[in-house]
DNA sequence: CATGAATGAGCCTTCATTCAT
DNA sequence: CATGAATGAAGGCTCATTCAT
């Protein structure tokens, strides 16, 4: 069985991905992806039309493969907070090896130009879409307020795990492992003031 | 009476910061920025050693015009959450001014050579300082609670607040004083459980 | 039969010592470097890592040749006097080809920076080599005085040599072969002083 | 009294033969010579019309402060061969002070482009005319044989020493005192061969 | 006169992209 | 298909020179 087509995309983004991890996008050349890729340079535009297209194509390739397997992850846990609690804890792991790419997708961006951010955009919205419907059937099992705008509720959510786990890993050079990730849901979930 | 060397380089890096904001950093030019700063490409190296250096001059002036501008903003607010609700207000105005180059200090940043992330560390810290601070007078004050680690509780405030700001102002376009504040830090405060 | 990786670098070499030759180092520029050689400016980095370091390779391939060209060239003579006659004699050939050049490798050099001055002595160094071996062989074959260090030696054969075919050459735009190399390979063996 | 333009345009001069010397032509700024001066850089260009023109006229200045010095250094002596004795040790001492300056002066120069080293020919010209009055002195005493070109018997000389000076001091880092000139300008008076 | 801030031409070097093999 | 040699546009940076003060 030789490989397809398909086969050898998937191995150009993953070296995509390794690469852009460990430059960032404008330091990552293409010479270094081939080369991680064990390919020719001109192979990668066999399959990818410049970086550009390289770089959204693998950072839409690794989402993906974030949310199948926070799906496969989650789908056999009931409680909404338990699920979250989950996919925070994945996406250090995943922030781990995927560290700037991962960022690029779920944190906010910076330093890029406006037209990178603009490519990031879509990707943003599907992995908030995915949360969305946890977020919902929380509301709907009453484990989450309804009084509040829904994406409002998601981006707190959010946000409060993302940077908690962006500051303690890389700032503080915590491993994704020894994060209290249960410490950081609850708090969200029951807030941060007195009650 | 003649502009001062500290003048120039507060003009410099006006521009820097407007360029750096437009095309972010690898794509910003000296040519551009110099040009934006009505000056000659070498002033900017009369003034700054190197593109990095003024990168990181201008951010820390940034920085440290943003909490000055904060320092003066709530000191007539007693109460702490209220505090919060006029620093993320600031921060919205802020944001829609200095754009990428805000978030480079205040959110996650990504896309970034190791080398650039690791020089902005510093001015990430100083924000966080300037906020723990608040957040301590917040626990003393009996209105944020004292039973989980304030760290954590800080980068969930502050996680929540500058995501949703993100999401709204720059993939949404809702204009900063437009955004929901009050309802963001409440919800923050009063977490996104049912009590 | 293509061109191999050799042959570029030899091409590159050639046209490069081309142009160091009439601009000097400092202003010698990989533009017109490229364009000598006929290849693009990039190319020109595909081979060498830097303007110096082209220039480096150049001066040692050029000295290489040198050397090469004078052994074979005197393998067939016995008196040492005369095969210095014919080193000088090709040397004043090679001058005029490689003017400057050839200068930097066996003359004293001016003006360069000290790095650039450095990276000059060993090419220096095995020129020498090669001459203290002749030199050796005229003092076994009593050609040549034995009761004068050596180096000192050497140094009055090549300094009278090279001085005057500079003077003669450059200065006095004589072609080098008009220039009477045994008068002055006589003169330096029979000295200037009545005796 | 205060400084007149002649003394300025000295101190500018010395300056820039130190810079020269340090740095050689190209990598010599203005700006390190005005500093090295204690002048301001537009100073510079209130005596002199350009970089070129101050190094030129900065190494006609230390030629004629050489000659001058030689020609007080011999006037007591008689002989010539000692004359030229003293000529080389004081070049040594003159050297190390001036390094690369007094070589562009004295020896072959290289890496300059054409157009530099055609504004040294003059320099180089009136010394050798210098010596040639001393050569000729020689053949008049009979000290030095009258059978040769007198121009080949200057450039020996002069080879024969400065290729020694050259290499003793700045490749083998021997002080100019420590080198044996009585030796080396004895080899050029009797010759390198077996009489 | 003296100054040094301002300038922009110019050069080394990088790297995405192309294309002949 | 796969390759990597070749390319040239583009950008950071230097520095001789100018000129307003």
């Amino acid at each position: 069985m030789k490989p397809n087509r398909k086969d050898k995309e998937h191995q150009i983004m993953e070296a995509a991905l390794k690469v852009f991890n460990e430059y960032g996008f404008y330091k990552a050349t293409i010479a270094k992806i081939a080369k991680e890729a064990q390919i020719g340079k001109g192979t990668v535009y066999e399959y990818f039309d410049s970086k550009k297209q390289l770089f959204e194509k693998s950072i839409i390739y690794i989402k993906e493969k974030f949310i199948d397997d926070c799906v496969e992850l989650i789908k056999d846990e009931k409680e909404v907070r338990k699920k979250i609690i989950l996919i925070a804890k994945y996406h250090g792991i995943f922030m781990q090896n995927h560290a700037t790419t991962t960022e690029i997708l779920l944190s906010n961006s910076a330093l890029l130009s406006k037209e990178i951010i603009d490519s990031m955009m879509d990707v943003r919205e599907s992995i908030y879409t995915f949360l969305m419907e946890l977020l919902e059937e929380g509301i709907e099992k009453k484990e989450i307020r309804d009084d509040v705008d829904k994406k409002t509720l998601l981006l707190c959510i959010w946000g409060g795990i993302m940077t908690n786990y962006y500051q303690r890993m890389f700032l503080e050079k915590t491993k994704a492992e020894d994060i209290g990730t249960e410490d950081i849901v609850n708090t969200i979930f029951e807030g941060i003031g007195r009650s």
